[in-house]
DNA sequence: TGTACATCAGTGAACGCGCGTTCACTGATGTAC
DNA sequence: TGTACATCAGTGAACGCGCGTTCACTGATGTAC
């Protein structure tokens, strides 16, 4: 069943288990719906998740102790989101900068079409609980692992250090997320501001793209201390 | 006769209006140390902002209409911090990438000392209410407008049209901000992990120039349609 | 100059309300025999 | 297979508490004469 029901419906014959498993992610559902409406996730209350979800408050402790817990599972969610993302813009294999360009744009659709999990990931980065600011940034950095393994795969910038790439993916990942709320926060059906906001994006990461280019040149000029160019 | 104490004082002899906006400005730092506790801006109320900052939880509508007014005025005050370290920065006149550091430097003191600011801003950067999240997108707007003015005024980039240039700027004012929290979440007295994250935050922005100077490079091979190149 | 009045920043009490959390419960599902 | 019991996801009522907001007030500061 997909996820984009118009309404998570509980019922059917299922086991107990399942049953349950359900309710929690009508819970998570309840959560980011509630962000979705412009709430902030530090001010959401039990009783107001238990409501939206349709479910008595007491409920909610048989999913989660706290408000913070449900945040944590929101966070592994959507982590989760992220990384599939990750794994099929893995595939397009077309030129480098026909590559960028159609990346980006498959960037900005999932982000369209999974507002509410990016409306929470970006405000929860740099938000008021630090337990939750630290998940999302771990995530990130996972996230930019693995694209410095897809950069190594697909054998750019192989005079790099391990180090330096990590660091650039870094920056990528930065701005992709900076750019979330950005695009989140588009007037709908401005195509001519869509279309301005995607080419902004997609200049910004061809800065540093070729930022990197460079650094490689630089590099075989004069070669980093912490690791011999092999030639 | 009250004696006196280690918090803001409001007393000695000022007229009305003085002590009004001092009580104001107890307010707003108030507002500051609780976030800086860990708390969400959204999470705050009323009461407690008053009881933090000593006065009666009715004294609060004398200066604001509700917690929402209070945060516009905080990102109002920040965004003159901020536009204050860019004065300062501006000063500088090294070399292009012993500049770089030095800015790096002075930006990374400048975040910690003005920490509570810091904290407020990359939060509601895309925090809770939309009304925020937008007065401080145009805040870095504003700033990167300015940036890019001070490159022109350095004759730097002159080759770069002012769009792409706005791009470049709006790209670091992005990187910095993002580093704030970063900072900001660092454990006190491990100067090494400390100089890692300021060498890795260089190196980030020395991308992002180097890509500067390349896209400047390309521009001259295949000028771009939105200018021409005078030469 | 002094006096009489107006202003208004901050007070203190009171209100109704939704919150988080607790408790004993219900009744369908799961399990042991 | 059926029966008897255990489990436990979700219920419903109740609690004490802090919230936002209101009201009438106080008394120092400001102003007009």
């Amino acid at each position: 069943m997909p996820a984009l029901s118009p309404a998570p419906k509980r019922q059917d014959s299922l086991s107990r288990s399942e049953r349950k498993d359900q309710t929690r992610a009508i819970l998570l559902q309840a959560a980011l719906q509630l962000i979705g409406e412009g709430r902030s996730f530090a001010s959401l209350g039990i009783r107001e998740i238990a409501r939206q979800a349709g479910v008595v408050p007491n409920a909610f402790y048989r999913h989660f102790r706290s408000t913070d817990a449900l945040g944590l599972a929101l966070v592994e969610e959507s982590g989760i989101t992220l990384r599939r993302l990750l794994r099929e813009a893995r595939q397009v294999g077309d030129a480098k900068n026909k590559m960028l360009r159609r990346s980006v744009q498959v960037y900005f659709e999932y982000v369209k079409q999974n507002r509410l999990q990016f409306l929470f990931i970006s405000s929860e980065r740099s938000g008021g609980s630090k337990n939750l600011r630290l998940a999302v940034r771990n995530d990130m950095v996972h996230f930019s692992i693995e694209m410095a393994q897809d950069f190594r795969r697909l054998a750019l910038y192989n005079e790099m250090p391990t180090a330096t790439l990590q660091m650039v993916c870094g920056l990528i990942v930065n701005t992709m997320l900076a750019a979330a709320p950005e695009i989140l926060d588009l007037p709908p059906g401005q195509p001519l501001l869509e279309a301005e906001t995607l080419e902004n994006f997609v200049q910004q990461l061809q800065i540093v793209l070729l930022g990197a280019d460079c650094w490689k040149d630089r590099a075989q000029r004069q070669p980093q201390p912490e690791r011999q160019h092999d030639r």
